[in-house]
DNA sequence: GTCATCATGTAAGCCGTTACATGATTGC
DNA sequence: GCAATCATGTAACGGCTTACATGATGAC
């Protein structure tokens, strides 16, 4: 779960836990107070396990070499990162993912077999980091999620009929509210599944920014390991 | 947790450690599947702190013979309470709540000075049991819930401004829809709060019933034992 | 006579938490 | 100089899960 969450981040770019957490914390909505308390220990499995490489960062590095521009993006990235987000402290242990590591990623990626995979958590996590499955697995995820969902549904709504008369107002509200939440999921989840099957237009909505996005996507997949 | 949801459920009359879980499952929607791993380890701890008494039944109790004595008959009336209240199988444990028992669950339920009662889990369980809470303390705990969702609403919108460019399609799928079920979340609440501040009229919306659930609430809270 | 359901329990372990401990750097 | 934030870690413990073990009863 954890680990799945790490690796998935450290996809395109590598972190030091610190930062980990944030993007934990605010970009996946699931998994959202992890702490430092298991989130230290688990980077330290992945090291062990040889899925990602830690590289101590100095606690003073070359502090702002203007632009001569000579040593790569490597320092590039440093400064924008530090600009943007006041950086370059003391010696943090900036984590790369390694080639096992996506090994590993794409495992615990995969869903089919993996009992238990049917909470709203993992298939969130699971959802979150889509982009990296191949579209007939993409869609599969969408669709057990589906399934499962509707299967609750009606189960929840048999046993509500039969408790119905023992129930008072608070635990009926709760109920209905919990049903109506599953429906609204459902037919999230077909929006999503639809999207998934039309031919591609993903950038017709409004929104824009998708494509760009995506192309993003692919540059920072390429290079730019730290 | 599972303490106050045990004890929540003893209030009305006793049941033994299969039932209960039936009941957390499909009465309560949240904590929806405890296992018995975890529920008769529970059960043994509450007896041990004197919270609840457990009555271990005969494997088979007086057998009910009605007047005709014949042995269809007899299987006829075991058939038919088996079909109300599912009975009289083999050795049961059924607990009773005692009068330490409802001490804890008043103390367990009032969330006041609860420090991490702000998840959903703890939330649903308590709403649950909202008849058990004087008015006053039913507010507070549907406010406070309000205000912690309005928090996360704020905080997760901001966090997703921040970070939108980074994010690809379906992480931001998943933090809209996540956003949009808070929000729908808050006006649930809203409505509850609305409800629970109007001078009781609470007889009077179309689902009827209601008066009779809490009359035969109190029923049972008063007499039938097991 | 065998399968599903009812019924209770134990043991091992996972996954996470809180609390504690430490220390650098930035901003006021 | 002091508080807030950044940054990393350990120790103890909590609460729940799975898997295992056992056995009665009822339905077909």
């Amino acid at each position: 779960m954890l680990e799945l969450a790490i690796l998935g981040l450290l996809q395109t770019q590598a972190l030091h836990g610190y930062e980990i957490r944030k993007r934990l914390r605010d970009e996946l909505g699931v998994l959202s107070n992890v702490s430092f308390g298991s989130l230290y220990p688990a980077l330290n499995r992945l090291e062990r396990q040889g899925a990602v490489e830690a590289v101590e960062e100095p606690s003073r590095p070359p502090t702002r070499v203007p632009m001569t521009g000579s040593l790569s993006g490597e320092r590039a990235a440093l400064r924008s990162r530090r600009a943007s987000t006041g950086l370059s402290r003391r010696g943090r242990k900036v984590y790369r993912i390694t080639d096992e590591g996506r090994r590993q990623f794409a495992a615990l990626l995969d869903s089919e077999r993996d009992a238990g995979a049917d909470d709203a958590r993992s298939f969130g996590l699971r959802l979150a980091f889509a982009r990296y499955l191949p579209p007939q697995a993409r869609l599969r995820l969408l669709e057990r999620r589906r399934a499962h969902l509707a299967e609750r549904l009606t189960e929840s709504r048999s046993a509500a009929v039969a408790a119905a008369d023992r129930l008072d107002v608070y635990t009926r509200a709760l109920l209905e509210h919990a049903t109506e939440s599953t429906e609204r999921d459902i037919s999230w989840l077909d929006r999503l599944i639809e999207a998934e099957r039309s031919p591609s237009a993903t950038a017709a909505p409004g929104r824009s920014a998708t494509s760009a996005v995506e192309a993003q996507s692919l540059k920072q997949m390429e290079g730019d390991p730290l």
